[in-house]
RNA sequence: GGAGAGGUGGCCGAGUGGUCGAAGGCGCACGCUUGGAAAGCGUGUAUACCGGAAACGGUAUCGCAGGUUCAAAUCCUGUCCUCUCCGCCA
């Protein structure tokens, strides 16, 4: 969400904005809206202000006086209801209209419409060159007992699976890791609610927009609003201290998230239908950072979550890019977005692993989270998330580049000591 | 699922109709005191919005929503959350 003073403030700059994101966004509505709210404002605070120097003045009145009194009070409380009426309808579609605001992209923001115009920044590795048919992971898993998806399918319905034997291994394996690895650079380990009420998709931005890719909880036990299932820990761990006034000394925080995650993936019928690249279900370790609003500060932690998921790709030894993601692309909350994509031989091309995400206070100012600076002066906080590591889908390009001409699949060294020393999964038996 | 207790400022905790944005304590900041420190003393210490160049003024906020009243932290209704006990279950 954006300050409304800002808005009012940089009416061009916002507009230029949504334009960029290809975001429908009425500022002048905005602005008539901020103005029709502050004349009602200021003329119901002026007859409330009336109304509490009155009522202090009643009790020591008497006789005529006194009714006189009584009735100016009956007459402002009446007018301050009107003022309350008028001022609920501009209320509501302000509220409305902010929340839909999209935060400006940085200047340096690629220009374009889809994924195709997202800019590679660099790259990493190269695709291996095999000297055999390589197989896709479905084939090298399936030939191993490792992956079930025909029975996961009666069990939890489309885009479901079943890991088995060393893959559920391999899996935690690469999830240790990770989580060791960005512990490591000083990010607190968190497990988080997967379960969380609506406010914290609506303080994180997913939501109004995400509702239709996000599980919706049919019996709570709660009920002053909905439950759903989140689809990142990063909405669970980015709430976390939401609603606090921080301490400007405690920052930034780190804090790496571990849960799985659900998506609804509605909308993407027929689309990356095998496999294990678009599923509901899946594990994640992430990383948030909070921290003051300085944006250099913001880019620069940026960067380094970035680097943070390089090194995650590095140590697994795959062939990957990072491009930037261009203005059409990006969503309405972030100022400036990073994707890492793996190599993916059997997609023959790079599937995206990672996206890290730099918010500034767009975040922070739906969850109120903010800090007191030197001066004493309260600020919102600024917000930043990047995945970690995410499988199964990071499994596809881990199992498809590691395989070798004999059918054995090499286990990248940094996982080996979660894998009891084991440096290669055997080929499977005939 | 059943029974009970409770939700007040950064924290503890007082407050049952106006003088309460809220006593007192702790914490924190600044100052005095001191050779230095502690103790002691003094002063200050919420957030949002509106108006204002500013000084400052106004409005709102005592879990949340609504109601009674000229006036609500205080009374009424609903609701959410937390805790304890019983039951059930992992």
């Amino acid at each position: 969400m954006l300050d409304l003073a800002f808005i009012r403030e940089n009416p061009d700059l916002v507009r230029r904005g949504a334009q960029r994101k290809r975001i429908a966004f009425d500022v002048d509505r905005v602005l008539a809206l901020d103005g029709e709210r502050r004349r009602i404002l200021l003329a119901q605070e002026n007859a409330k202000a009336e109304q509490n120097r009155l009522g202090k003045q009643v009790a020591t009145l008497q006789g005529d006086a006194k009714q006189e009194a009584l009735a100016r009070l009956k007459s402002l409380k009446e007018e301050g209801a009107g003022h309350e009426a008028a001022l609920a309808p501009v209320m509501r579609e302000l509220d409305a209209l902010l929340r839909q605001a999209p935060n400006p992209p940085a200047d340096s923001v690629p220009e374009g419409l889809t994924d195709a115009d997202n800019v590679e920044v660099r790259r990493h590795g190269t695709a291996p060159a095999f000297a055999f048919a390589p197989k896709d992971h479905v084939d090298l898993m399936t030939a191993r007992g490792w992956l079930d998806v025909d029975r996961a399918g009666r069990l939890g319905g489309s885009r479901s699976y079943i890991l088995k034997g060393d893959a559920v291994l391999l899996e935690q394996a690469i999830l240790r890791m990770g989580l060791d690895l960005i512990a490591s650079r000083g990010f607190t380990p968190m497990s988080v609610p997967v379960l969380v009420k609506e406010a914290a998709l609506v303080g994180t931005a997913y939501f109004p927009g995400a509702e239709e890719q996000t599980y919706k909880i049919e019996n709570p036990t709660f009920e002053d609003q909905a439950a759903w299932l989140v689809g990142t820990s990063e909405v669970s761990v980015t709430a976390y201290r939401a609603g606090e006034i921080l301490d400007a000394a405690e920052l930034p925080l780190r804090y790496a998230g571990i849960s799985p995650c659900f998506r609804r993936e509605a909308g993407t019928y027929g689309k990356d239908t095998r496999g294990l690249y678009r599923v509901h279900q899946f594990n994640k370790v992430e990383q948030v950072i909070v921290d003051v609003a300085d944006p250099e500060r913001s880019r620069a932690h940026l960067e380094d979550i970035v680097r943070n998921a390089e090194d995650v790709l590095k140590a697994l030894e795959l062939p990957y890019r990072v491009v930037a993601v261009c203005t059409g692309d990006m969503g309405r909350g972030q100022v400036y977005k990073y994707d890492l994509e793996a190599w993916m031989p059997s997609r023959k091309g790079y599937g995206e692993t990672h996206s890290a995400s730099m918010f500034h206070d767009f975040q922070a100012r739906r969850l109120d989270l903010r800090y007191r600076d030197k001066d004493g002066k309260v600020r919102v906080c600024h917000t930043l998330n990047n995945t970690v590591v995410a499988t199964p889908r990071v499994l596809i390009a881990v199992l498809e580049n590691h395989q070798q001409a004999d059918g054995s699949i090499t286990i990248p060294k940094a996982l080996r000591p979660y894998l009891g020393g084991r440096e290669a999964f055997a080929p499977p038996k005939a």
